[in-house]
DNA sequence: GATGAATGAGCTTTCATTCAT
DNA sequence: AATGAATGAAAGCTCATTCAT
C-alpha cells in the first residue's frame, strides 16, 4: 500500500467513524476530539484529512449516497417487474438499515435536520444525487414499460424517501410491534397499489 | 386575566417564539438569550417558565402535535369517505406547511434530529401522542368501514408521516418545480391507492 | 453608581488592563483569557463586554487616540508660539510615553503592525482621527499666522508622528544613552527648523 | 555549483519568500506550511535550513539591514554635500518602498511590531547594525565637514528613521494625497533643514 | 537531504444556567 | 416575578515542530 493509498484508506475511516457517531448522537453532540478518540489519532490530524466539520458531514452524505444508490443501480440493471423491483429496493433500504442503521440513520438525523451544514455545497440535493438519479431510472423505466403511472417524479421519489425514511425512524424509536423486515412485503405492496397503472 | 391565566399565556408566547425561532434556525443554533431577546424578556425571566431548554423543546412538540392532532380530529368527526378524508388531511398537512411551516418544520428539524433532546420525558413517541392517535382513529374507522385494507397501523402511519414529510422536505430544499399544493392530488391518490382495499 | 454607569467602568478597566497587555506583549500573545486573569473576571464575562478581541483592539486605539488628542487640543487653544507649541506637543508625548508607556507603545506595536486587525472598522485612519484631527489644527493654525511653511500636511504629519514614534521605539529598546526627556529640546528644535518658515 | 554553495542558495531563496510572506500578512497571520508551499518544499525541508521560525526572522531583519545598508554606503562613499545625500537617501528608501516594498514593510510590520521575537538575538538593535551604522557614517561625516549640527546621534537618527517609516506607513495606509515619491523634496528639505549647522 | 503525516497545547469564542439584586 | 452580569466548561480549529520513512 503506497502513500496516498494509505491516506486514501485512513480518509474512509475517518468517514466511517464519523459516521457512526453523528448517525448515533447527532451532529451537534459529536465533537471532533470524540471522533479523534474513537479513532486513536489527534485532533490536528484529523484536519489533515478533512478542512472542517461541515466538509467531513458533506464527504459523508456523498459518500453514502453513493453507496446506496450503487445499490439500487444493481436492481435497475435487471429486467424485473416494476413490483418486483419495489421489493427489492425496499429490502435494500430495510436490510441497510438492519446491517448498516449508520447510513440511514444519517440520512434522517444529520442530512435532513443540519439544513445549515448542507447549504454551502449541496445545495439542491447535489449531494444526495446518487441515490436520487438511481431512484429516478427506476422510475422512468417502469413508467415507459407502462407499469407505473405517469406522474411528478418527486410525487413518487417523496413517498419512497419519506416512506422508507419514515419507518426507519419509528424502528428507532423502538415503537414498532414487529421486526422492520417483516414490514416488507407490506409497504412494498403499499408502493406499489400506489404508484401503479389502474386498472 | 387572573394571576395563573396569564402565566400561562406568557407561557404560550415563549413557546409561540421558541418555535419559530427552533424550525427557522435549527435547536442548537438557537440560544435562551435569542429567545428572550425576541419576546423583549430576560434570560433569568425564561427561567421562570421553562426549566431547561430541553424541557421547552418538549412542551413544544407536546403542543405542536397537539395543534396539528386537533385539525385531524375534526376530519375524523365528519363521515366522509376514506378518499375524501385522505384529501382532507393531505390538504391541512399542506396548507399549514405552506401557513405555518414552523409547526410542520419543528417536527421534521428538531424532533426528527434532536433525538437525545427528547429521550428524557418523550420516549416512544409520547410526546407525539395526539397527532398519533388521531392517525390511527382515522385508520380504524376506515379499516373498520370497509374502505381501507387491514393492516398493520404503522405501514399504514409510516406511509403518512413519511410521505407528507418528505414532500415538505423536498419543498424546503426548493427542489420541487411546482408549488407544494399542487401536489395534493397526486398525493391524496397515492395514498388512498396504497391504502385501499384491492379489487 | 448605578448599573450602566458601573458598565462603563468595567468596561474601561478591560481596556486599560488589555492596553497594558497588549503593549506589553503584543496582540498577537496576549490572548483573552491572559486578559481576563489579570482581572480576575471569566473569559465569558469578557465577552459580555467586547464582542471579539479585534473589536476590543478598535476600542483601545479610539480611546488612546482621543486621550492623546485631547492633551494636545489644550495646546491648540493657547497662543502660543509655534515653537513653543511644538515644544509642548514632545513633552506631551514624552511625558506620556514615560508615564503611561503603554499608550505610545499601543500606537507602535498594536496599531501600526497588525493592520489586518485595524481593516474592518478603522479604514483611512479613522480610529486615531482624535489625534491626528488636533495635529493637523497645530500645523494650519501655525501655517496661517506665518510660522511654519505651506506644505503638503502628510509630510508635517509624518515628521511629527514618525519622529516621536521613532524615538519611543528606541527608548524601548534601551538605546537611548540617556534619558528620553533629556531629548526634548533637541528633538522639538530639530522638528521646528524642519517646518519653520526660512529666512 | 558544490554542495554548500546550493544550500546557501536555498537559504537565500527561503528567507526572500519568506520576507514576502511576512511582509504582506503579518509574522504571526504566516506559516510555515504557507512558506514551504510557496517554495514547493516540504515543512520538514525547511527546518533543515532554520531551526526555527524566530531565527528565520532574525536572518531576514539581518540580511535586509545588510541590505539596505549597503545601498547607503555607496552614497556615503561619495563626496556630496549633506543636502545632495538626505536626498539620495530619502530616494533610496522611498525607491524601495516602491518597488521592493516588502524590505521596508519587513521593518515595519515584522520587527517592528513583535519584538519578542527578536528578544533573543537581536538585542540593542544589532541585528539592524548594518542600516544604523551607515546612517551614523553620513551623520558623522557631515557633522564633521561642518554641514550638520553636532547633536546626539539617536536625535538624528530618530528623526531619519521614524519619518520615513512613518511616510512609508501613511502610503500602506493610502491616506497619501498623491504618490509617495512626489514627497522626496519636501521631506529631504525637511530633515536637511533639522539638522543643518542654523545661520 | 527530503518528506509530510502526526502531534497536542493553545487559541478565540459560545452558551445553558445561576443568583445577587 | 424580573433582571442580566457572571460563569466556565467545552467547542472548532490552528500551527510550530518532530520524526519515521
Amino acid at each position: 500500500m503506497n502513500m496516498s493509498e494509505k491516506k486514501a484508506f485512513k480518509r474512509e475511516s475517518i468517514m466511517q467513524t464519523a459516521l457512526e457517531l453523528f448517525s448515533l448522537n447527532g451532529f451537534h453532540k459529536t465533537t471532533i476530539p470524540d471522533i479523534a478518540k474513537k479513532l486513536h489519532i489527534s485532533v490536528g490530524s484529523f484536519y489533515n484529512y478533512f478542512t472542517s466539520k461541515d466538509f467531513l458531514a458533506q464527504e459523508i452524505i456523498k459518500y453514502t449516497s453513493e453507496a446506496l444508490g450503487e445499490k439500487i443501480r444493481v436492481v435497475n440493471m435487471t429486467d424485473a417487474s416494476a413490483q418486483d423491483k419495489i421489493q427489492q429496493i425496499v429490502t435494500i433500504y430495510f436490510t441497510m438499515a438492519e446491517e448498516k442503521p449508520e447510513m440511514i440513520d444519517y440520512f434522517l438525523r444529520v442530512y435532513l435536520s443540519n439544513r445549515e451544514v448542507f447549504s454551502e455545497n449541496c445545495e439542491g440535493m447535489v449531494c444526495v444525487a446518487g441515490f436520487i438519479t438511481e431512484i429516478m431510472i427506476f422510475f422512468d423505466d417502469c413508467v415507459e414499460s407502462g407499469e407505473l403511472r405517469n406522474q411528478d417524479f418527486f410525487s413518487a421519489f417523496g413517498l419512497f424517501m419519506g416512506y422508507l425514511g419514515g419507518m426507519v425512524f419509528l424502528k428507532g424509536e423502538g415503537v414498532l410491534p414487529k421486526d422492520i423486515e417483516l414490514y416488507i412485503d407490506d409497504i412494498s405492496r403499499n408502493i406499489y397499489c400506489a404508484l401503479k397503472v389502474q386498472e
